[in-house]
DNA sequence: GCAATATTTATACACTTGCATAACAACGTC
DNA sequence: GACGTTGTTATGCAAGTGTATAAATATTGC
């Protein structure tokens, strides 16, 4: 009588597991949403049985807030990126970041449909309200710095207030050119929406950002 | 021995109840999410046993999509209320269009949490994907069309190019802020995204839509 | 090779899920 | 007031849920 087999397997090290784990995570819930984040369909992902879960997470809870923390991270880390990568003055630092935030791999509907899953959530969990908040003040933040390092370039000089509100509109276009962007890229030929949101930067600043761009 | 007694109910309307079950899932959902939309946890919030649900629908999922399409018809609707309440010139029909998009009713955690919940599947649910593509076509076409009328009032003439662009960026800006006041409306003083929303719109047109205002 | 360790699998359990069905009772009709 | 219609409840079921536990095996150090 044949003895049901036991599955072979390989001990990966702990970080590679976890990360594998949250991985495999993410993808269930791009695919189906927070309901589709089961133990057993995240463990089949992962190439693992479902009691492993709980060898490194406590519980579900704590796999999906590492998971959403995880992505919270990878698009600031983004972001930050871009900005690091750009050397020349201010103006170009802005543009570049604006135009960086609305290109793959930031406009990506895998990413998308992840952030959409978990904020869906943050008015009634505190904790994801929190952690929104947080990353949404940090990316303000450092538009904001941005913005006043391009106002000073141009020998400009705003108050407190019209930072503030300069701040908020641009991050706010950059947030609402990358939704349409993800949820319907193929609308856009490239480059259009790095192009429109530089262009509306441009104008409620009151100044160009590239230079030799002639149009 | 007291038989247990069987639950008094009352008989009403055939679309009283649906409404009744569509406000009901829309209740579960923007507290907890689709997970949080059982047909349980339905049925409690509207006053009903569960086996009522497929009585009406022929099942949890015709019911989802019922409630999705509600309150996208819903969030259309009050858009087109702020257009018909403006009988002034195009560019105040612009600016109450804007502003009236960024102000409760249509500033709400709840809509909010719940159109989140839904478009984190627009991505792999084709349905729910074409549903969006259509109703953010359909704004940005009627943001498009007001845009024309300021400009033509203005004496400018634009190309259908610029045309587009416009009410990208516009549609953008409206939606980003809408997002923000929505997750974190008490960070924003009383009208302040309207103010910066109208600001935006003036800077990125190059003209003012508010005629008295001097600011 | 061999034993010790702890990663990983396998199984079980209590609970929830959506749905099917049958019993019931509220309402309109005569 | 009796009566049939059907909206509504109650109950049951199979599948799926997260978690707990024990058994098994891959890996490490000797």
């Amino acid at each position: 009588m044949a003895v049901a087999a036991r599955r072979k397997f390989r001990r990966e090290g702990e970080e590679r597991r976890r990360q594998d784990l949250i991985e495999a995570t993410l993808d269930c819930v791009a695919e189906n949403g927070l309901q589709g984040a089961t133990v057993r369909a995240i463990a089949l992902r992962a190439g693992v049985t479902a009691g492993l879960i709980r060898h490194y997470f406590p519980g579900k809870e704590e796999l999906l807030q590492a998971a959403y923390a995880t992505t919270m991270g990878r698009m600031t880390e983004l972001a930050k990126t871009a900005l690091a990568t750009v050397e020349e003055g201010p103006r170009q630092r802005l543009a570049a970041f604006v135009a960086a935030s609305l290109v793959p791999p930031v406009i990506d509907v895998r990413t998308f449909s992840i952030w959409a899953s978990f904020i869906g959530r943050a008015g009634s969990d505190p904790a994801l309200g929190m952690a929104h908040r947080a990353g949404y003040l940090g990316f303000r933040d450092e538009v904001e710095a941005l913005v006043a390092e391009v106002l000073a370039d141009a020998g400009r000089q705003a108050s407190a207030g019209e930072l503030r509100r300069h701040a908020i509109a641009i991050n706010a276009i950059i947030d609402g050119l990358w939704v349409e962007g993800c949820l319907a890229g193929d609308m856009f030929a490239n480059g259009e929406l790095a192009e429109i949101g530089i262009g509306s930067v441009e104008a409620m600043l009151g100044l160009r950002l590239r230079q030799g761009d002639v149009s």
